[in-house]
DNA sequence: GATGAATGAGGATTCATTCAT
DNA sequence: AATGAATGAATCCTCATTCAT
């Protein structure tokens, strides 16, 4: 309902740091502990401010991951948008391939607090302006399969982008590191999915 | 460490219901609040039981979910494994078809139930006898896989069952219902997969 | 207040067993866990009886440990009245050294239970009937020391009884086991408040 | 296993005085209704503070009382420093003498709160720092004694210190306020204790 | 802006005791 | 007589959040 969002905008450089300690402590805390460890008060400590400063920035526990999570979206569809402006003229395998690694170089960057973010984020209500990221990202996926002539393209948006996240999760919960492969193989399933227009 | 199990084998009639309604309980909880509503307070109270018969047979509130999600993996092995005696010499893409719809099979019979506790699921430290299930689970689909000629079959096990577990979960949040068409188009991208060999 | 008494009297051989193997229940777990982990439910079930029939002999969990307290006392009384009968013509020191003695015999008959069942007396409101035993073991040492012709022999009995105890306590916490020495040591001090009347 | 400390260090002013206030509505409860009635509850409502402020500092029930008895054992320690250099040049009975009495300085102080605070001591397991504060009273004594040329200083030790608190237990137990009175019957003890070398 | 002490509602868990069978 | 399931008051403890300094 109430739209989480920042209480104050950090104007000064310290106050930008402060912030940014906050993010990356929640996020050591969730890989370390999960999402039963995240406290404020654990927080504010490992990010060597104290409560009270948290709460200048961030309303409420949920806020600062919010932000984390608004943070990876928000990145995540930069490399999409990245990805489709790469794959003008390319064909739909070649499309596929390019989309898929991009949607797993937010793991590339921090495979454990990629990891852990997106299990917090299951289990918390989606903030207005996440929402709107993930509908510009569907819509961006939509997008190139209407391109490509793909009916039914945003329920394959939606089907592609839950392979996709289901996969990388178990993988990198599995120890795996090395993306190129699991890029590769998501794209396989991904165009099997496509193709096969005869299901 | 410590396993997660029962703390008191319920004997009498009265017993095994009071456990019965525990567990009904948080699946209806989690359902209706997610994670963050369960508390043994609420359980016992919706539960109609009193705190301390909860506890009488959960040593705490993971506990109960542990319990809830052997349950629920226990009956997806046997979904599989009748799935897998009635493939008996069909080909991999009937095969594949009928272990994907067999995988859904706890979805169907109660799609709110199953989605909730596989959220919860993910942020709960494993007991050891569902490892156990999760290992036969896997075991399983690798035979399958391995008696049809694939090749890295852990590796794919890994993938279509975080392919299927994932898709299924964001098509039972998106409202779907019809899981004959989801489980068609999960074993397209499985089928995808698995015979685009020369990935 | 309310006199803690047995709430039925055990007429049947079966009923007096479960009794006692209720109290050695208790003295078992107050010796492994100290009074903390004594609890009727464990008492019974370390006893092999139910709760329900703890409650038949026993009105509370207190009424347990008044009984071994009282038990432990009535037992000490007997040891002294059969060492003040042999002690028939002694002089002081050698009366001293008998009675000394015959009050560690609890402690050498089980060191380990006396020793947590003193300690657990010091947190327990006293029940009319042990306090009886106390005036009578009080009044036996008041009177020895009398015929004697010790003065103040009220407060004196009080000083001896408090030393040994106190004595007893630090020597068996200590894991000293020769009830012989100690008994030595303790009639020395005894010897010596009694004997220093020009103080 | 774990030292039971103070969690957090106050710093400020206010802080100290949350401490100080904790610890004193601890001492009056365990007075009043001993140590059954001591919960964290209690004390922070005598306290004047809430249970949160309680755990701020004090990691349990048990810390509180802990702390309590730390402090009680280092005043003592800091009375039998101070007697021990008084008796210079002393002989064995006046030295025993002042070690007595400066044994029961902190029961003169607070009758019933020592009383209360070492009959509860005898229900707890020994944090690291108490015990290393005992140690340090027994190695006090234990010098006393070997430069008075006592034999076996250590057990002698024990036996009057165990002799020293079980007499003074039970003096203020039984009302009594005469602390110098009691003093004395103690020395007559130990000193008959120390000089029948002849056992 | 920052601090950290204080708050207290909320939730987990225990255990003495009762009572239907 | 015995059983053991059920009760729920009592207690412990946490943590999101506020606010005086």
């Amino acid at each position: 309902m109430t739209e989480i969002i920042l209480r104050k905008q950090p104007r000064q450089a310290r106050a930008r740091a402060s912030c940014a300690a906050i993010r990356e402590a929640a996020a050591r805390i969730l890989v370390q502990g999960g999402a039963g460890a995240l406290n404020t008060n654990a927080v504010a400590e490992v990010a060597g401010v104290s409560v009270g400063t948290l709460y200048q920035y961030y309303p409420s526990k949920e806020a600062i991951l919010a932000e984390m999570i608004r943070e990876m979206r928000g990145a995540m569809l930069a490399d999409l948008e990245r990805a489709r402006d790469a794959t003008e003229g390319s064909d739909l395998r070649a499309t596929v391939r390019l989309l898929v690694a991009a949607s797993l170089d937010h793991h590339r960057r921090d495979p454990a607090g990629a990891e852990a973010l997106e299990r917090a984020e299951a289990a918390l209500p989606m903030d207005g302006e996440t929402a709107d990221l993930k509908a510009r990202i569907g819509a961006l996926v939509i997008g190139v399969l209407q391109r490509h002539g793909i009916a039914a393209a945003a329920q394959a948006a939606q089907d592609l982008s839950a392979m996709t996240q289901g996969m990388a999760q178990a993988a990198v919960t599995a120890g795996e590191a090395d993306f190129d492969a699991l890029a590769g193989r998501i794209s396989r399933a991904a165009i099997g999915y496509l193709e096969s227009g005869c299901n």
